[in-house]
DNA sequence: TATGAATGAGTCTTCATTCAT
DNA sequence: CATGAATGAAGACTCATTCAT
């Protein structure tokens, strides 16, 4: 039946989605108003009518999608965690010198602390050890790889003379450490003092690329 | 009886609490307690009896010391607010190169992820954003001053040519970043990947005055 | 199944009960329980869970129809006073004589000391004192035309010669001083002393007119 | 020991209380406090604390001179009952006309409502029904006793011709009627519309003598 | 599928009572 | 005797989850 009923919503003019396709939808609806709630209260003050009142949709339908509340905790992962994969193997992959790979990301940085992608860093930054094997899927997921690919650019900088410290190939968490803070401050203490992540981003990329002999401007 | 206790007391050799310091242990026993339980579950999802437990007092006996669960949340950033102040204003004052204050540092982040230090950073990550008069207090009393006296500290490195970037003086912040890095780092990803904070910040302290012209090393 | 549910429905001959039907019921049930509860243990003393399981419900589902305790108080309150205003307004309105008319309560008051009637007025005594708001209520829809009408009764009374004293026109009050006695008596001492609250009433309604010329036997 | 006291505390000065006497004392400053807590906010709502507190003693002291909250309870009210007694019985014996015994109570019931005997009745008629063996005491000290003797009084009344109806022989509650709904009156409805209690009461009286020939002026 | 009324386990909080000082 | 810190049983209320419609 399910196959075929696209035939039939096939006659209302505009979508004609599948019920498939209404089904991901409410999912992904769901999603984003238990992600809103979850880290806007917090995982275990966070309250399923909210979640369902914000998705439009009645509490009892958010089981039809979820097992429990923790699934709905994976399922925020989970639908973030794919587009993150993509994006990162893309990245590395280019062959473009350290800066210019840093400096690209800049864009995605603006403004992260208003974005899903930030709620979902703030998420897991104060949820995560609650939830063990997520967190390891997280990290076997996009982590592991995300730091290889990020130690193999610093190697190459170093390699190519762009950059002097080797900071950030025994560390490469290094690179993420101001966004975090910057994620951080800004919920904490934004009100008071505004910080400008992306600035702070770049004034910190120039940090490590500093005094280093530019490519095709060696060192006399 | 009353009027010579203080005889007995007096041949007790150690002891010899008054009420109120026996109240006050019983306060900072209660406000481990919590920290522990909080940052291990979750200001919502801890429970008052497992806290009570871990003090080694009856449920009730903690509402003879704070008003209720938020109030306890309060007391912990309060206890650990006061020595940290302390420090502060203590160490900015020595007029010390700004190399060596921060080099200082580094036996207070050995270990930071395991110690009650650590725990009321995650905290304070965690859960600082759901009570914002808390967080209010601890930038008023902790965070503005602890920024402003480094960038004092990171103005006078530059001005020393110590230090090439002025990022430092900029986005004061950048300092504390691979501290928080590595705690969160840790509590969510330690089990797979160990990450040794010290030396990540010894590494980014370098990383920082690398390069610069040691002083008495002017350039020429 | 959900459009055509009407056709089904329409085969069950009584009940057919709207989902507004069955609330109202539930919340009815809940009422009576609670005004069971709360005038045999008092407001303070009846435990929500009781009131639950005398009503057929679980704990949670009180509070679906109620915010809290003190709104299943004033529920009680609400549920009541509605009929009793018809009942009020409607009996002035006829010309009777007083006596007739004051007759003519006695099938009220029968029993009142086993009734839901009787509960809530017990329950009012008891309790109204620390539900200002409430009493501030009860007192402007009912007590307030209730007396005015009785008043209004009384003063036709005496006018016509029905009456000797205007006790009553002063002090309508009176006419229920024996009816709360009855209701208190009862409800404390009538296991030692059985009292027919409809008998004194009568008597009391005697005491009233006694001598008094009855209309159409002037006093010669 | 305890006999002897009196001569140690006879050198102080002033007051040259024994032990007995303190304690009775603090016993009554007890009772007084709780009819006040018991009275504003209901036996199950009132908290020992704060009858302590308004006794002017410690929590602990309470249960030096009652075992228990219901039996500070009962001390309120044998307290009271004791001198009730002494008056009741007094006051039948004088072979006074009805009607002058009547009026004599007057004095009595002058500002009961504010009167601690007020707040004794009100606290009895709101949670007597919860203690039936202290109303039993009390019927059969207080009442029983007290209905008799109006009995008495009122057949003499109307041996006497000075009372018409029998109503009162009958039904002796009624004399107290108006009293307790003039208590529960002002303590529920005082706000909105005062009631002069004495007032009614006297009118009240003279609706049971009204029309009755005068002693010496018997009905030809 | 979607709904939301119903459930009842789970938690915070209060307060009568005890007891070491 | 007096105190008040400590206890822990008890109860109001919440909310994840189920299920009849």
């Amino acid at each position: 039946m399910g196959r075929h009923s696209k035939v039939h919503s096939a006659s209302t003019a505009a979508p004609a989605k599948t019920r498939t396709e209404k089904a991901a939808e409410r999912s992904a609806a769901i999603v984003i108003a238990a992600l809103a709630e979850f880290s806007e209260k917090g995982f275990a003050a966070a309250r399923m009518e909210d979640v369902a009142r914000r998705a439009g949709v009645a509490k009892g339908t958010i089981y039809l999608h979820f097992k429990d509340k923790q699934a709905l905790f994976e399922g925020i992962l989970l639908q973030v965690i794919t587009p993150t994969i993509a994006a990162l193997e893309h990245g590395v992959a280019a062959g473009e010198s350290a800066l210019a790979l840093f400096k690209g990301l800049l864009p995605l940085i603006r403004d992260i602390d208003s974005s899903p992608r930030g709620d979902v860093i703030r998420l897991l930054i104060s949820e995560g050890a609650r939830f063990p094997e997520l967190t390891e899927t997280h990290y076997r997921v996009v982590i592991e790889r995300g730091l290889a690919a990020l130690k193999k650019v610093a190697q190459r900088a170093v390699d190519r003379g762009e950059m002097r410290s080797d900071a950030l190939v025994r560390f490469p968490q290094l690179l993420s450490a101001p966004l975090l803070m910057g994620i951080i401050w800004t919920s904490l203490f934004g009100r008071f003092q505004a910080l400008d992540i992306e600035a702070m981003y770049d004034a910190y990329i120039d940090l490590l690329f500093q005094d280093a002999p530019r490519p095709g401007n060696p060192p006399s």
